[in-house]
DNA sequence: GTTTGCATGTAAACGGTTACATGATTGG
DNA sequence: CCAATCATGTAACCGTTTACATGCAAAC
């Protein structure tokens, strides 16, 4: 799912600045599974307008840029819509953590659990993010309640295996 | 983490040639939470090579290109560990499938219904995969089980609350 | 006889991040 | 007084993917 796709898809919701579609990531649960940069949507929003799938509306304002607020086009919806339909690449973990954590026989105890407690803290804040959530369809309660059940799997492992290679690597420890 | 990172990792556990790096992705459950592609590795072990964090040694084979052995050195242990010791990036989980249920109101039902089986079988493939994964550390088998806990509570999550997208958005096919 | 596996590598294209540039207003 | 919020945008850089190029051997 590229940033132009995505800005398409928030803009089928209603009209929004790119400012405004930013701070839908941030806030509204969707970075859970998608992400998007201002450096990324503001030039996305230029493409999809030049190629009629969004419209813009000058907002001037006092003493500030204007507000370029865009809103989806027909055209816009027929081609979301197709995107849609096409088949959909397959989910991408990343995960650095579990990276690191392939090679914690070969690091100080220190930071394994520095580690860990990062990683928790990470994971909780997320899920707390997805607490105060709250969804306008049926599609967005499904998203934020995948991912609290993500979450809350991943803490409830964490808190039952971190012993496992906390103390697995260092044995002089004990 | 950057592919010439996750090689050093790799080649940690025991030298190796670009080939088989990359089948360790493909098999052995570090794909779960890392990747990387030939166009990737090949030129990462060229670098690494260049920068003396790895030594080749080419095996001369009939009929085939030679075989390239790498191996790390005690400059890539010692740069592969500081790597480790640095805050770690977060996690990213990027779903297509997710995205695309945010919008499932807009979809014809045997889309919404289409993408569910997909989605399900590949993440019971996933988990199979990771079924016949064995371990070689206690990391990998944290990195194993941790992935086995998350497609195993995706899949639950999945098979209680695929209805609510494919029926709520299709309340005439009642 | 076609696909899979072994084995390396390059180059162009792509998509995205990061940092920079600008600048007023509001709240702590 | 400083940080955060509002608000847009560009440009350089980075890393990766994709497609291409080559070619034999073994298995099905």
């Amino acid at each position: 799912m590229d940033v132009r796709t995505i800005c398409l898809g928030i803009l089928t919701r209603g009209e929004a600045t790119g400012y405004e579609i930013k701070k839908l990531f941030d806030e509204d649960g969707y970075h859970h599974f998608v992400e998007a940069s201002f450096g990324s949507i503001y030039p996305a929003l230029s493409q999809l307008t030049q190629d009629g799938l969004v419209e813009v509306r000058a907002e001037a304002q006092e003493k500030r840029p204007d507000r370029k607020v865009y809103s989806i086009t027909q055209a816009g919806r027929s081609q979301f819509l197709a995107s849609l339909l096409k088949p959909l690449p397959e989910d991408r973990h990343r995960s650095a953590f579990v990276f690191a954590m392939l090679f914690s026989h070969l690091l100080p105890p220190v930071r394994v659990h520095d580690a860990f407690e990062t990683y928790v803290r990470q994971n909780e804040e997320k899920l707390a993010q997805l607490d105060k959530a709250h969804s306008q369809t049926p599609g967005e309660q499904f998203a934020i309640d995948l991912g609290k059940t993500i979450y809350t799997a991943v803490l409830d492992f964490l808190r039952e295996h971190r012993a496992d290679l906390e103390t697995a690597q260092c044995p002089a420890a004990e």
